[in-house]
DNA sequence: CTAGAAGTACGATAGCTGTCAAACTTTGAT
DNA sequence: ATCAAAGTTTGACAGCTATCGTACTTCTAG
């Protein structure tokens, strides 16, 4: 393993990551408003690290996954590369931040709070 | 006028404020994912002052905006009540900023940003 | 080289919601 | 008393999107 590098940095396989002063806020909220990607970036907030697609518990399926993750890539949240066969996820959180102060915050106190109290 | 009072502060006519606390993230995102709401808030803070339901600039009939006024009121991100057959708008911005700290930020400066530069 | 694992792409579908027009209610002025 | 102004309510409708299953691609392991 690792002959020629097994992490594909920007490789031709990942699409689109936006400069996050490039995305709007219209954007930003429809990529929020679902319970399914907030609980993505959720999850990976609370890992401390990035998190492989198979790696998140949620309620859909595969393909309805691929769709969120692609969702939250393109509105600036998340950035993807791949591992093996394994696209990683992380959550683009000081860049994020910048442009939307305290957004990123709310979502994940609040997620957290309904599971814990809710 | 002002024989008995010309302000209904909480009468029978404007139902539902929910205290805050009791309104989720999900009835917060859902209002502000939509322009038009957002530029309802958006009038409202540049305003600095309370807000007829006639008084905005919208490009919606009179009955979506009807409807778009009780998404915010039911998500508590405005107060309504009567002065005569107008009902006022008012943002409950302290409230708000309590539980949901930085948001009405996010959502004003994107706004008015993308108003002056866009 | 062949399986299997990890995702993606593609239609198809169902439910939600933003929209309007029309009819109605309530208040204030004339 | 009437009439207009300001909003609301109610149906109806169109467009969007979250969802799934199936087929496809790509990489790794044996």
């Amino acid at each position: 393993m690792s002959y020629h590098g097994d992490v594909d940095t920007d490789a031709d396989r990942i699409p689109d990551h936006p400069d996050i002063r490039a995305v709007t806020l219209q954007q930003v909220l429809e990529a929020l408003v679902d319970p399914v990607r907030r609980s993505i970036v959720t999850q990976l907030s609370d890992a401390h690290a990035d998190v492989k697609c198979g790696g998140f518990d949620l309620p859909v399926s595969k393909s309805t996954a691929t769709h969120h993750f692609r969702i939250l890539r393109e509105a600036g949240l998340i950035r993807q590369y791949y591992v093996g066969t394994s696209r990683m996820n992380a959550l683009r959180r000081n860049e994020f931040d910048d442009v939307f102060p305290g957004l990123l915050n709310v979502v994940v106190a609040a997620d957290n709070t309904s599971l814990t109290h809710g």
